[in-house]
DNA sequence: TTCTGTATAAACTGATCAGTTCACTTCGAG
DNA sequence: CTCGAAGTGAACTGATCAGTTTATACAGAA
């Protein structure tokens, strides 16, 4: 003990259930999926997993809370901040952009939306860990570029808020009301485009 | 027979049922309702509901369905095109916003997305009566003001698509993630402002 | 009056599922 | 070698719920 693993709260089996839960809740939503596939899945048996997590639900956050700050390292962390406005922006809304139409972020939105009427927090928690993590680091993109002269911008949030909007249009919609599932890459650069376009017509120099 | 109610389906509790269904599946949810809910609500016995309609999910689609024309015939229709592209969008926006911040708008997208998975005619059913027709009628609109001098646009429905989510910036991921469940009306304001600025300087003359 | 279609209440079936309990195993530390 | 913590599997409880059935009521039409 004097060593090594402080992380974790309890013992090795812990990462096993997370993992069988996010198999699960992530394919069969919050009430499709029952604790005996979790269990199954996680390869552990339901005692164990009720010696870790006190009920469902709160296996269900964790899980989520897990899976966004995973989510949110690996996004946006790639971007040359020192490129011109133009290219960084379309980084950016490239990234939005896959994103939105990858089967993991479809199927956590669809979850955090359909049952964070009945438990508000998990809406709180994605949007504090998704969303609001990617505004702010754009507004930290929008003020290095205003200094250099490259973006003329009020405010500040709003821009970053109609950014992240723009880069959802035509595709979100139908995606998230199951119109379509994947998408081309020309469908995909056509809302990037257009997004750069509408960003820079307003907000450019 | 020869005259009056051709429309119904059914007898006279057909309604009713219908009216039952809104209210418990729009407060609880598809699983959270139970069908003896809905029948206790329509005040209607369970049998008949079952004689109406022959299982609970195809009630549910007939519910959506008839609240999303009855709201998609509401919305859009107070519009005075005669008006210069400004003042149109404005009202426009006005009226996405609110439905968008409105509690049935968001009841409605909660569920529709949550359950889209597990039946995807819902969502494409929603997808239809809803963002769809809005983007129809927002073409018409553009097309209209392009005649007129007023805009000019390549991609009109790209640029339809890009209104629509510029009005719902900030205020849509703060109200589907419960971080907020009302707004002021400068709140409103100042999406609708923005929306209409950001378009107007990218696609008007 | 009688027949028919629509309605009802209430009991019932069959299934699912969250969460608990229990008797038993495994394995490492002292 | 032994103790105890962590794990297992299977049975069990209690509850919910979709959908069915049955026996009954009541209307209007023939």
């Amino acid at each position: 003990m004097p060593d090594g693993t402080i992380e974790q709260k309890k013992g090795r089996k812990f990462d096993q259930v997370l993992a069988g839960a996010r198999q699960v809740f992530l394919s069969d939503g919050f009430d499709g999926a029952s604790v005996d596939d979790i269990a199954r899945a996680a390869g552990v048996s339901k005692a164990t997993l009720y010696s870790y997590f006190p009920d469902k639900r709160f296996l269900f956050m964790q899980m989520a809370k897990t899976e966004c700050q995973r989510q949110a390292e690996t996004t946006l962390e790639a971007v040359d901040i020192a490129a011109p406005i133009e290219t960084v922006l379309r980084d950016i809304a490239s990234q939005m952009v896959n994103f939105i139409t990858s089967e993991f972020g479809q199927r956590i939105f669809r979850i955090c939306v359909g049952e964070s009427d009945r438990f508000p927090e998990l809406g709180r928690e994605f949007y504090e860990s998704g969303p609001k993590m990617v505004r702010d680091r754009m507004v930290d993109v929008f003020h290095l570029a205003i200094e250099r002269g490259e973006l003329q911008i009020d405010d500040v949030t709003l821009a970053a808020d109609q950014f992240h909007e723009l880069c959802k249009a035509d595709l979100f919609p139908r995606m998230v009301f199951s119109m379509a599932s994947e998408f081309t890459e020309a469908e995909k650069m056509r809302v990037v485009d257009g997004a750069v376009d509408v960003f820079m017509a307003r907000y450019g120099v």
